[in-house]
DNA sequence: CGTAAGCTTGACAATACTCAATCTCTGTGG
DNA sequence: CCACAGAGATTGAGTATTGTCAAGCTTACG
């Protein structure tokens, strides 16, 4: 699909996705930098609509998204879906730093994906956590971060108006996907279809719709086939009371 | 406070919760309950609208709250607050699992509280595991919980009507105060003001006070000071679409 | 070109919020 | 013991926000 254009599906080796974002997080050694490039040695392509993890598995195959999109979430019995958050490019997924953990959620592929064994990666954090000190500490201040992206959302819904909310959502995954290099200052990918969005946001597809409109009529932000443009990002960002979190004394200061 | 009255803050010595509900997760050894029994040597009481823990402040000093209501929140620059999540008598606050992680939310003593310092707890869990095993387990499923409530949080916000989410709430509430101990098979105290509750629910509080009576109206709770008797517990469940967390394979079978 | 999937629009309904007033407790001081 | 004050709960009226339904439109892709 048009929408699925700007993925970087057609090179393989994506692992520098991850290493560019745990450098954010703390220094991490070349021989952690290698451990992480093996990882693209066993990769899977996989379609669209897949699910990556069913919800009651066991947490014990970690895996390293390294193109497209997937999410979270779970249904209600009569077909609501709250999408609890997005797995970019560059994200870990099914990785728990607590042995023996069960999946919570079932994760869905969102676009065609191409995924990566982190088994290995996932030893080096538990068994063998001491020789890799900038990787644990940068894993684990993933984990913060994701943490910190749900309570954001839960602010979102919880407290935000629809403007408010679409706004600050756009804001959100402009900065995560600038930490993996994949948006410029002031472009962003976002291949979810509004129904998507909008389940992800809280609101119905039309109202969603309507608050996209909105955003563009104020000229705030272009969106088009998937492709967003930030206007005006100072202004979308007071508007939406954006925050950069903050998961480590150190890091992201910029 | 008459809302305060069933918090049991008569007597010190409440870390038989947290044993109490530990041992629905793991076997819990008897040296292992000897620590935790310990924890009430060194314990405080705290008044109401203290803050446990500021927004920002490293993780490094766990504690465990015996009796009292506290929450994490954060708000909006005009005052708009969202509560994420309650922290109840018998949980552990200000413990991360990962090193040098820092608050992301503000704790808040919702009612006169009591905590105990925590720390020998904190350290037999991370300097000391192999020799906690049961203790540990407990500890990493008590995480996951906590993580679920989230993520029921998240849900009730997101996608469900106040009617909903306000019984849904109070079913949560109810069985996480009934694994320690402290609710009945159709009694809870839920010694919140609606504003509070509206704050957690994303609600006004105009519209929680009116969404409660329509719950009384309808003949599945009474609540008046502060308790609340669950009159159709199945009935409430069928309509908040309520179901238990499940957080390992074993634990919470019951 | 035709066909879906996705997007957009309009009209209307339901849900939820705001404002402002009143009522009801509970604790306090006289 | 009673009056009072303040916090919290409740009510009514009006408004704003968001959802639903149904139809048309656009776009990507076979």
């Amino acid at each position: 699909m048009e929408r699925w254009r700007a993925l970087g599906l057609d090179t393989s080796s994506h692992a520098d996705l991850l290493v560019r974002r745990l450098r954010h997080l703390a220094d991490i050694s070349p021989k952690d930098v290698d451990l992480i490039e093996s990882l693209s040695e066993r990769t899977e392509e996989i379609a669209a609509g897949t699910e990556l993890i069913r919800e009651g598995e066991a947490l014990n195959s970690p895996h390293l998204l390294m193109a497209g999109w997937a999410c979270r979430f779970r249904t209600l019995p009569d077909g609501r879906r709250q999408i609890f958050e997005f797995i970019l490019p560059g994200d870990l997924y099914g990785l728990c730093l607590r042995p023996q953990a069960i999946a919570l959620t079932t994760s869905l592929a969102l676009t065609p994906v191409v995924v990566a064994d982190a088994a290995r990666l996932g030893e080096a954090l538990t068994a063998d956590a001491e020789n890799h000190p900038g990787l644990t500490q940068a894993c684990y201040a993933t984990a913060s971060l994701d943490e910190a992206y749900l309570l954001n959302q839960l602010m979102r819904v919880g407290r935000q108006t629809a403007y408010e909310r679409t706004a600050h959502f756009i804001l959100e995954i402009h900065q995560r996907l600038t930490l993996v290099g994949l948006a410029s200052e002031t472009t962003v990918a976002i291949p979810l279809t509004q129904e998507i969005m909008a389940d992800a946001l809280g609101l119905s597809v039309v109202h969603l719709n309507r608050t996209l409109q909105q955003l563009r009529r104020n000229e705030l932000i272009e969106f088009k086939s998937g492709l967003v443009r930030l206007l005006q990002p100072g202004r979308l960002g007071e508007i939406a009371h954006f925050r950069t979190p903050k998961v480590t004394h150190a890091a992201l200061a910029a």
